[in-house]
DNA sequence: CTATCACCTATAGCATTGCTATATGAACTG
DNA sequence: CAGTTCATATAGCAATGCTATAGGTGATAG
């Protein structure tokens, strides 16, 4: 098991490198596993890429540039905000296809590399953001909703990443997208909180059900289905507790 | 340079880790450092905490009851999306004080801990979100909504840790933030969305009065049709339109 | 008071880690 | 050819996480 193949050292060591840091689960790697897949010895690691933490730079700066390509990819819709949803989708799928590269470049933080890397990704993202706003489509600046974004997409993603694959739900990631991108493109509300003093309770959360329900022919429910759970709307909504 | 005092070896050890982990500007600290800082040998901390892991473990299981004691040290104001914004803001600066701590909980990956701790800031978020469920602010599922504000949370706050602290604007914490909590509460005045807009009264309604009867155990239905009648309150409030 | 026993800590050392001083080969340049 | 530069290998160092073993301490039982 060795990346022997004609290529020179110094890529069969950034293969090598990519490859263990992708399988192992978070562990953290050798020199000596890499050197040995790599089929070369320590003296060349450290002739190419100076230190370990060098490598694993140019193993960063290398996924770093695929992560750019899949961000730029894709034919521009004319929509900037449609545009920057597939940015963000790419961004997450990136993420989930690559984790532990994910990981060590926006989950680490050290701090000589990874502002680099953010602030870059931060431009492409102000770049398409900079479209919407020629576009009269933002009401914040644009590099402000590129770092508000950016940062809700990283969130997302880790958050995705943590959690077993089997119970990811990508509605985590379009929801927040969404929530993100309307609130940077329409004339929304400074901030102020809404005063809604009246606190609900079952008995007005029923109420309320109740007429919405009638008013609106929702097809979630069968007939009859309807017709009971109304009935039980109406015990709850007439109780006195 | 050691932390005798005549707390017990256990403690001095935690503290040693937890303050060398504060210093180490993201560096490695060995088990050497920590045992000589707290004036024991190597045995003692092997004993005690299994493995240097388990000392980091302990340790951010303290910060992380720092952390937790910081979410509920206020006086509910009465608004639940007022309390939430406290505890985003809460998060932020604990955040900003503990960085190193604060990655280890955040940042990292580590497949056992992190999903824990994460899972149990949901929790605290949810649980919050809740009532602003029961009030009727919220248009989407309180777990849906707390995952989501969460994500972004961490988001912001690990893109604060990353740049220096002079440059550090908040304001991408305050925007965020709003930007989340407008987005999932249902004080939506414009229905300006691109797709799709704000809920419907229905679901509003539906996702208020289901955390109200999960919250308060009313008696006016009996277990089976409790049980049933949940089960289509959930239908309703997760259909999609 | 002695003995026992569980608990805690220390001495010493192992295997692995990142890294390097030095040497050898190859390849180009004059 | 000689000289210079680049690239790789041999061998080994200091530091790391960790442990086998033994010594010390206090409480409890006889």
């Amino acid at each position: 098991m060795s990346l022997d193949g004609q290529l020179p050292p110094k890529m069969r060591l950034l293969r090598a490198a990519a490859e263990l840091l992708a399988k192992s689960a978070g562990a953290s790697i050798s020199t000596r596993q890499i050197t040995q897949l790599a089929g070369v010895t320590a003296p060349t690691l450290y002739h190419h890429f100076g230190d370990k933490e060098g490598l694993f730079d140019a193993v960063v700066a290398a996924g770093f540039e695929e992560y750019v390509a899949g961000e730029r990819d894709f034919a521009p819709s004319g929509n900037p905000l449609v545009d920057i949803r597939r940015m963000w989708d790419n961004h997450v799928q990136f993420g989930l296809n690559q984790p532990e590269l994910y990981l060590v470049m926006f989950g680490n933080i050290r701090p000589e590399s990874r502002p680099a890397i953010v602030a870059d990704a931060e431009a492409l993202m102000e770049e398409m953001l900079n479209k919407a706003a020629v576009a009269g489509q933002l009401n914040v600046q644009p590099r402000e909703a590129a770092r508000s974004i950016l940062a809700a997409n990283v969130g997302v993603t880790l958050m995705l990443i943590a959690e077993p694959a089997a119970e990811r739900n990508l509605e985590l990631s379009t929801m927040t997208r969404d929530a993100m991108i309307f609130a940077v493109s329409s004339e929304q509300a400074t901030g102020a909180v809404p005063e809604d003093s009246g606190k609900s309770s079952v008995v007005v959360a029923a109420i309320a059900l109740n007429a919405a329900l009638q008013a609106s022919h929702s097809d979630q429910l069968s007939n009859s289905e309807l017709k009971l759970f109304l009935e039980w709307l109406h015990r709850i909504s007439t109780s006195s507790t």
